[in-house]
DNA sequence: GGAACGCTGTACCGTATGTTACGTATTTTG
DNA sequence: CAAAATACGTAACATACGGTACAGCGTTCC
């Protein structure tokens, strides 16, 4: 059963041409928007010509453009007046996607909930007024998230370093690290050796330690200066480190605000260079 | 201040003529799609002729019909786009713990409303039963998630390639890449130049694309088989990966099950190395 | 390697749309 | 009550919008 011209067009997207997938996927991306301007903004948008919007709209069943876009109309008014019907569309609500989504959602509620906003802060002002130097690691499958918020804090901090490659590697940068300075770490089940070996020597030196880790913690938490316990756990063969990455955006938007007046000066500098 | 037409409508409906009000009337009505269609259909609905239509729109301070349009489609666009914005309920608003949060979930029930079951399946065999290669990339942010994305495909398939470093050493590897082989790329703004080529001389050797994009989309659309468009909007100086990040973890999810048989025998082969 | 097919864009056309001028009706004011 | 001003609709107009024919191009299949 077919009710939404979004349905409509996912349904058949996979049987059209290049040129009208373009027009399909555009659409999709801000629906149903572009589909209510004219054929002219329409083809822009998507890169394509006129007439590929007016067969791709064939293609979809209708007799002309103009009744396209009612089509659309109706159902935006339907929506607009029932908000509860708003929510998720029939076909993800009931696919595989759903379970995996709610579950995501589910977990990253539940980590805020056990985070709060004096945590949050107090991280922020770690990472943000540390007069030293910032390093960043990651296990087999976090070391993303390391590298993700490394990205991110390089530009509006000095020294901020990834630590990648092999475990000897990180070894030797230990002699860098002091009190002054602070490793984040991520680290998720199953709990890499390597990473607890490194985190208890960096411990050791005096380095404030900031761990990422799932709900069961990893060993870790012992040597660590704060503690961001995420859940993990979704219908799938893995775990889900989604909940972890949002809470990294967050830290990254509040190291960021806090940051704001050296920051944008050197966000003008780096503009500069380019 | 006055921030929606419809604020404007409800300040100025005073000093309208009566054939102007009725106009105004018919409009909040059903606010905003009668402004949406054509003049001749407002000024029937409204029982009015279209010149008095055309007045309403003038007194509204809008030069002529289309750039009232314009506008009100902006207006849907920004409600559309950020449903937080639209129920601004107050027990909502108390319960938010983070606004950073509350936008990024949005973000993700957003994002997988304009991503079908269809859509998902279709990448996720895509993914799985190509008989050649994968190879994954992404751009100064959100080469993490290609990374991340890998760690997983690459224990469950063979052929799994991450693609690293200078622009240099990927164009090298665009001599391996054929017809059966899969490029998953990331990509949002701003978008990365260096990367745009690449899919393009990718696809132009028969390599099929898989984009990882905002609701912009990235010029990459173009040659993409797939596109995902996630969306990126949060309060924060930053964009926002987190929405593609997790359709990236549900299309690993995906691809795991689909490989589930081929791919235990291979997890039971990898548990024995070590 | 050649031929048939299908897809896409350019150029053009008819028309519906927004717009304006003007005459009539209605209300307002002295 | 008269006269003027304002509001409204009818009708004509110009623009730009949707629609179509056609040719070039790439792809696929003998």
């Amino acid at each position: 059963m077919i009710s939404s011209i979004a349905e409509l067009i996912s349904d058949r997207i996979g049987t059209m041409p290049a040129g009208e997938r373009r027009a399909a996927q555009t659409l999709i991306a801000n629906y149903p928007l572009t589909g209510l301007k004219t054929v002219a903004e329409f083809s822009a948008a998507a890169g394509v010509s006129s007439p590929t919007i007016l067969r791709f709209v064939a293609r979809l069943g209708f007799q002309n453009y103009p009744e396209f876009q009612s089509a659309l109309q109706d159902e935006l008014a339907a929506q607009l007046q029932s908000p509860a019907t708003r929510t998720l569309n029939p076909s993800s609500a009931a696919g595989a996607a759903s379970p995996m989504l709610e579950a995501t959602l589910d977990n990253m509620r539940e980590t805020f909930r056990h985070l709060s906003e004096k945590q949050l802060a107090d991280i922020a002002a770690t990472l943000a007024d540390r007069r030293g130097k910032t390093f960043l690691i990651g296990g087999r499958f976090t070391d993303p998230l390391a590298r993700y918020m490394a990205a991110h804090l390089a530009i509006i901090q000095p020294d901020v370093h990834h630590l990648a490659g092999q475990e000897s590697i990180w070894r030797d940068r230990l002699i860098d690290m002091g009190k002054r300075d602070v490793l984040v770490t991520f680290d998720i089940r199953r709990y890499q050796e390597s990473l607890i070996r490194f985190a208890e020597k960096a411990h050791q030196r005096g380095v404030q330690i900031v761990l990422f880790t799932d709900q069961w913690l990893s060993p870790i938490a012992r040597f660590a200066r704060h503690v961001i316990a995420g859940r993990t756990a979704v219908p799938s063969a893995w775990d889900s480190s989604a909940a972890l990455f949002v809470v990294a955006e967050t830290l990254i938007g509040a190291v960021t605000r806090r940051l704001e007046a050296d920051g944008a000066r050197r966000i003008r500098d780096l503009e500069n260079l380019r």
